[in-house]
DNA sequence: AAGAGCTACAACCGCGAGCCA
DNA sequence: CTGGCTCGCGGTTGTAGCTCT
């Protein structure tokens, strides 16, 4: 509010000279402990005059809030906490608090600070735009990376409705700001509000595998390994390899094999029976070309496997209550509406079930400084796929939650919906320039 | 050894939003 | 309904300490 009073915003009247700004000193912050100790800090405004301080409310406040109160947890972040602000960002952006009320002991000041000296960069470094949480995309359509990860990006888009199917999936409130490629291709059919603000969560889950799969597969070495990424999608079959998972996803749809056997076979590591990609990056077969004929097959064998379930309601708006509340992370409810407006902005709100511990709940963890390794922890990844007792669609039907108008939009598949993708097993030169991949590439 | 540059983080500030008279 | 007050969020700044040359 331009115009305001230092006074009336809460900081000192500047006509006050005599009141200290910069450092605290030891003597200050004892009194200001020692007071809230006693009487609580009631208000802020009055606290400094009453516990015989020469600061002003808010920065009394300040220090409490970020330094000086109880069960503030000092040091260095841990890898999962570091994980854990990554997820969030990629969901929420930045709203530090929510993210600090998902790290219990850490302050959004903290936070807020850790992103921007560490994890910016590291993401940075990545490849990543810490923004958007997407790959930078200036000239690089001919990087292997990039390629990659926009294949890892079409292989969650097209599993987004078993992921939005995944109860155990949680997320936290976001704007509507962040779009992405899946608002315009609607393959849902987005008539309302309430619609948008289901694929734009939907898109937030997505950010957030994108994430983990970045962290996992490209950080550590320089060769992206499909293989590795979708061991690690597949947790369950852990022993498997990408085609045992292939072959048994088939068999468990009934569909021979030899559909899509030859668009697999080829890519090779080098006589190996898996691995679409070798590890040595100067092979020819891990040529951005061959690449794109590895995506293609890969989408080709995921078409068949996309069961296409309807999205489960998004978690359930519930405003802050009460000045300044930040917002807190609630849970799916199967009887409230997807989406208010109370508070005038444009938000959907999340997670959880009754304040319990989101990072835990999220669960979002594991080791970004390897390839991933296969685990039989079927929780640690909050994928539908992780399931071996994956939702049918006939329970995902029953759930009272599916918005039966979006139900309306009757793609068997999502790829029917976007239409499937091109065989460019004979484009290999122009396979980047293929329109299908357009969209991707030109994000 | 010293200065420049960099990093980390505490603290400041502006503003939006809720509350209430 | 309006306007003042208060709180809290998020962007920015200041500076101490570290590293590099």
């Amino acid at each position: 509010m331009m115009g305001r009073s230092a006074s009336a915003s809460g900081w000192c009247d500047e006509k006050s000279s005599l009141v200290k700004k910069g450092p605290w000193t030891p003597e200050e912050d004892e009194k200001l402990v020692e007071y809230i100790k006693r009487y609580g800090h009631g208000s802020w405004r009055a606290l400094p005059k009453l516990a015989g301080l020469n600061r002003c409310g808010k920065s009394c406040r300040l220090r409490w809030t970020n330094y000086l109160r109880p069960n503030i947890k000092r040091g260095n972040f841990s890898q999962e906490e570091e994980q854990t602000i990554i997820n969030l960002h990629a969901l929420v952006g930045n709203k530090w608090s929510a993210i600090a009320n998902n790290l219990p002991g850490r302050t959004d000041n903290e936070i807020k600070n850790f992103w921007n000296t560490h994890l910016k960069k590291k993401l940075l470094q990545m490849g990543i735009d810490p923004v958007t949480h997407r790959p930078i995309t200036a000239n690089n359509s001919d990087n292997i990376h990039h390629l990659y990860y926009l294949m890892i990006n079409h292989i969650l888009s097209s599993l987004a409705p078993q992921l939005l199917a995944s109860s155990s999936f949680s997320g936290t409130c976001g704007s509507l700001a962040n779009n992405n490629l899946m608002m315009n291709m609607n393959p849902w059919g987005i008539n309302n509000n309430a619609d948008l603000m289901r694929l734009h969560y939907s898109d937030a889950k997505i950010q957030v595998l994108r994430n983990i799969l970045v962290q996992q597969f490209l950080s550590s070495t320089s060769t992206p390994n499909v293989e590795a990424a979708f061991n690690y999608l597949l947790p369950s079959y852990s022993s498997s390899s990408v085609h045992d998972h292939i072959d048994h996803e088939y068999s468990r749809v009934n569909i021979n094999h030899n559909n899509y056997s030859p668009h697999l076979q080829g890519f090779g590591n080098g006589g190996a029976p898996i691995g679409f990609v070798p590890q040595n990056p100067t092979h020819a077969s891990a040529q951005p070309s061959n690449l794109i004929s590895n995506i293609s097959g890969l989408l080709k064998a995921l078409h068949d496997l996309d069961h296409s379930q309807l999205p489960r309601a998004p978690p359930v708006l519930v405003p802050s209550s009460g000045s300044g509340k930040s917002d807190k992370l609630l849970g799916y409810d199967d009887h409230a509406p997807f989406f208010s407006s109370t508070t005038g902005s444009n938000k959907i709100c999340t997670n959880n079930n009754n304040n319990r511990d989101h990072s835990q709940q999220l669960n979002l963890g594991g080791s970004s400084s390897s390839y991933a390794t296969p685990t039989d922890d079927h929780d640690q990844l909050p994928l539908y796929l992780v399931s071996s007792a994956a939702p049918s669609p006939e329970s995902s039907a029953a759930n009272p939650t599916v918005d039966n108008s979006i139900s309306n939009t009757t793609y068997s598949t999502t790829f029917e919906a976007w239409g499937n993708p091109p065989d460019l097993m004979d484009h290999d030169d122009e396979a980047t320039n293929h329109p299908y991949w357009k969209d991707f590439i030109m994000e």
